[in-house]
RNA sequence: CGGGGUGUAGCGCAGUUGGUCAGCGCGCAUGGUUUGGGACCAUGAGGCCGCCGGUUCGAAUCCGGCCACCCCGACCA
């Protein structure tokens, strides 16, 4: 586990070791453990509580889809056709049309919405599914890529094209953003995607890109404005005030247990996990020690009080009474990532005091009161959430370059211990952009919004640049 | 789908000139001593050595075929 040298090999342990997830009999496909699935559940209220703030109303769709549906949009086709999944057999009857198992669901929510929307007055139509969809991915690893994974997918439709625009960056900012960078501590590049790495069959596709502990970038969510290519596709029309039929404009949004991923590969140390609070299954762990029974009867009474009044707290405790030591049951807790230990012995009972070890910093031991434990603890839970965030984005900024010529652009791609994010222009070429994949392994991740003053000679081929790219190897 | 590798106890591995080669560490069970940073001792449970076939008196070991998984690429949230 302390090994981080090979990251890969770190991420892969951790997940197994902590009890996250299991590998299951199919390949490509995991078990999401309870420890993994109280996460992404604290995850999804998070998330779910936005996307209804900004009133979305959820629902449910299939999850197979007949054949010829995948086949109305020509762009969606060719992006998604290698990694579906076919059912063509039902029992023994093969089926008259084979259905596919949703890669995502843009067609036959787009099939729907066209019975559902006739007038303006429909519009906006703002809907959210909770699912789980099936890529068949050449290459897998559990949470960032899985053939089998849950999301969220938001499908809107709206009257005009600035409309579906502003749902674009609204559910990028207001809802994406601020999930992952209030809730998850990950500091986020929100930006716009190439040509070539835009969603298929999108007008235009934003993404928030975050950095990982060696460097490279998770694309953590995304949103697309979807233009009218579906809504032509699937015919969604509506009648305006004008009495002219139009065709809609359309969104499409989401994010995955790849979320999960990117907690682990942001926060993660030599020690183990580190749980960002706000999403922490279990937020402090208390730990009794004692050797004779009159210690232990002592030390029950005030784990029990404490136990009560941080429930009473709203803050996710458990007691941790079984037969180990507790230096065992130290390292257990911290390689799960709990953000704050309590340690309560015969000294403590005694002394009406615990002590309280935040998990980004064992040697920062604290002795509290027992009447004031549940607000310090709500204290420390917060300072700890604000610290992994600051750790976050310092490592970031660390890691982030500017590039001037494509030498120093190689250099910087090929040296492991600096990996990161490089900054330059680039001409827009799609040509330029797949030379440097070929040569660097880099991709753009994404036009930030934040775009600089002026322009440059683009990092590779050299001709007048107005866009600043965002490079990086990507997960 | 190309290149490389590995299949032996729940996990990690050793054993592969054919015959005390069914073993080690961790974990698990029971009992005891321990307990403020990953304890120790004792006693146990647990394996058609990936599958099928062949060679042989005898195969985890040699031969042939198959399967699965892992790593590195191309494809991708």
């Amino acid at each position: 586990m302390a090994d981080r040298d090979d990251f890969a090999q770190w991420y892969q342990d951790l997940v197994y070791k902590t009890e996250l997830a299991d590998e299951s009999p199919v390949r490509g496909c995991m078990v999401i453990r309870p420890y993994g699935y109280a996460l992404w559940e604290n995850m999804v209220r998070l998330l779910d509580d936005r996307i209804k703030a900004t009133g979305h109303e959820n629902a449910y769709f299939p999850l197979f889809i007949p054949r010829s549906f995948l086949e109305r949009e020509a762009e969606h086709v060719e992006g998604f056709a290698p990694e579906v999944a076919w059912v063509t057999r039902a029992g023994k009857e093969e089926l008259a049309e084979p259905l596919f198992v949703r890669p995502t669901s843009e067609t036959v929510i787009g099939h729907m919405y066209a019975q559902w929307v006739q007038s303006y007055r429909d519009l906006p139509l703002l809907y959210n599914q909770w699912a789980n969809v099936v890529r068949w991915e050449k290459r897998t690893r559990p949470f960032l890529r899985t053939t089998e994974f849950l999301w969220q997918e938001g499908h809107t439709v709206h009257r005009t094209e600035d409309e579906a625009q502003a749902e674009t960056m609204l559910i990028l900012q207001q809802v994406y953003q601020d999930f992952l960078e209030k809730e998850l501590a990950i500091p986020v590049i929100a930006g716009l995607k190439s040509e070539s790495e835009k969603f298929a069959g999108a007008l235009r596709t934003y993404s928030l890109e975050a950095m990982m502990g060696d460097g490279k970038a998770l694309q953590s969510a995304t949103s697309h404005n979807l233009g009218q290519n579906f809504a032509r596709s699937f015919d969604i029309k509506f009648q305006d005030s004008d009495g002219e039929v139009k065709i809609a404009w359309t969104t499409s949004w989401g994010a995955s247990t790849r979320m999960v991923g990117g907690v682990i590969m942001v926060h993660g140390d030599t020690s183990g996990l580190r749980m960002p609070p706000r999403v922490a299954p279990i937020q402090a762990v208390i730990v009794p020690i004692w050797r004779k029974d009159e210690e232990r009867e002592a030390v029950a009474t005030l784990v029990a009080e404490v136990e009560g009044s941080l429930r009473a707290a709203g803050v996710r405790v458990k007691s941790d009474w079984r037969e180990e030591r507790p230096g065992f049951k130290y390292s257990h807790w911290e390689l799960r990532g709990v953000p704050v230990r309590i340690e309560i012995g015969p000294r403590d009972a005694q002394n009406g005091q615990v002590v309280l070890v935040p998990r980004t910093d064992r040697s920062d031991k604290r002795t509290v009161a027992r009447e004031a434990v549940a607000e310090r603890v709500s204290a420390l839970l917060a300072e700890i959430q604000q610290t992994l965030y600051d750790q976050a984005l310092e490592f970031r900024k660390g890691r982030t370059y500017t590039a001037n010529d494509y030498e120093e652009f190689q250099t910087l791609m090929a040296d492991r211990d600096r990996l990161g994010f490089v900054e330059a222009w680039w001409c827009g070429d799609a040509a330029c952009e797949a030379q440097i994949k070929a040569e660097t392994q880099a991709t753009i991740r994404c036009l930030p919004l934040e775009q600089p003053e002026g322009n440059g000679a683009c990092v590779h081929c050299g001709r007048p640049s107005s866009a600043w790219a965002v490079f990086a190897k990507a997960y």
